[in-house]
DNA sequence: TGCCGTGATCTGTGATCACAGTTATCGTCT
DNA sequence: AGACGATAACTGTGATCACAGATCACGGCA
């Protein structure tokens, strides 16, 4: 009995079907931009390229499709949705909102070792924007990595599932634009605001992160709005 | 060239696939709380009992289990995921907020036909919660759409629909509380917040409904965790 | 040269089959 | 009678086939 238990004490397992993986396969292409709005797929190319047969494609698309991340035309046409104008400042407020109240809910139930583990993400972005000729990608993965290891510090994964509903439809929109205009890397506030949310968490003052993570992402829309590449 | 004008300008033409119908089908059962937290499906058996193949469901409810409204255990048993006290804690501090958010953009944004939209549903709902012996099922069905009549007068198709999502998690637990609490309808707060919701949209006091608003949820959240029926 | 019909090709959607793994049932043995 | 074990039924997952509808390119008519 005791080799039973030990088996079923190590096995957390939960499997990962191929449409798991094809899922966060696209996923992975949208949030980093690699997949540009307008972008147009088909079931069975994807299933070629990614040597699987049509089935799990199409389970990953149609949760992806659920989510918003990408839509089927009445033409039957897949593509990733173009983001209006409009659309791209309401997902900015909701965002300042949601991510605002993640940060502010991290700052008062984080562990400390999230804690340092959010100080170890800042401080790679840092080095990252500071850099001569950063890597673009490596930046977008570095932001990203920092913004989740806060928003996991909430203690709220409902939450955290959300916000990762909102990057996966703002994502193909501000990876582009980083890609066009890698200076906003240097010259954007993005760094110092991380600071500024790492030391509010690190005191646990609720408010301050909520403002500096609300503002960094004010800030990147702003800037986004201004190069007005945008539809509408 | 004046016929085909004729004939685009009314073609908006969404096609509803059988798997939207299935979704759509499981989505009320699950928000009106006809499917209870631990109940078992089986892909095959849906599929017998709405008269179509298995595919349609298959996508149906891939969507619903990365919405998180069902769940597919590793032992491949698929069933509607009982929910942990302090997830229903967090959510309802979730929808405080999100729900909030959409209740203050409602009273700057709404307009004339959705202030009297709102006000239709409130007087519904009103009305049905005096009655002396009410309807349960639409009572629910009217305090939902009530509540989504101001969500969409935020003007922020986004955020209802992440509403939407959370309605679809917390759907089976509160509408089978109120099953089983039926009392909760005259003497909880509810008609009496929805009533100063609505007035505070109708006057554009942001800050006002969302008070009133976050106030009606955790109402009803507080009441159900009391009755403590929730694991953990 | 410019326009439109037409067929080949490709699209997502739905149905059916195949399979490995689990669950439940029933018969058998102690 | 109770526990065990084999077998049958059922599970989600993946592959393959069928089909209606849309796109695109080519060729013929004006």
């Amino acid at each position: 009995m005791s080799a039973i238990k030990a088996l079923s004490s190590a096995a957390p397992l939960e499997r990962q079907t191929l449409g798991d993986q094809v899922y966060a396969h696209i996923r992975r292409l949208l949030i980093s931009g690699r997949l540009a709005p307008g972008d147009r797929l088909s079931l069975r190319s994807v299933a070629d390229a990614l040597g699987v047969s049509m089935m799990p494609v199409r389970e990953a698309v149609s949760r992806l499709v659920a989510d918003r991340a990408l839509e089927v035309t009445p033409n039957r046409a897949l593509r990733v949705p173009e983001m209006r104008r409009r659309q791209f400042q309401d997902l900015a407020l909701i965002r300042a909102e949601i991510e605002g109240l993640a940060a502010a809910s991290a700052a008062l139930n984080r562990t400390a070792s999230q804690v340092t583990e959010i100080a170890a993400a800042e401080q790679r972005f840092r080095m990252l924007s500071r850099a001569r000729d950063p890597d673009l990608v490596e930046a977008v993965e570095c932001n990203q990595a920092f913004h989740f290891a806060v928003y996991e510090a909430s203690g709220l994964p409902d939450l955290v599932e959300i916000i990762g509903g909102l990057w996966l439809k703002v994502g193909p929109v501000i990876n582009l634009d980083l890609r066009e205009n890698p200076e906003r890397l240097a010259t954007g506030s993005a760094a110092p605001l991380h600071a500024e949310a790492l030391a509010a968490i690190r005191d646990g003052d609720g408010e301050r992160a909520r403002k500096a993570i609300a503002a960094d992402i004010r800030g990147a829309a702003d800037f986004i709005l201004s190069r007005n590449r945008l539809p509408d």
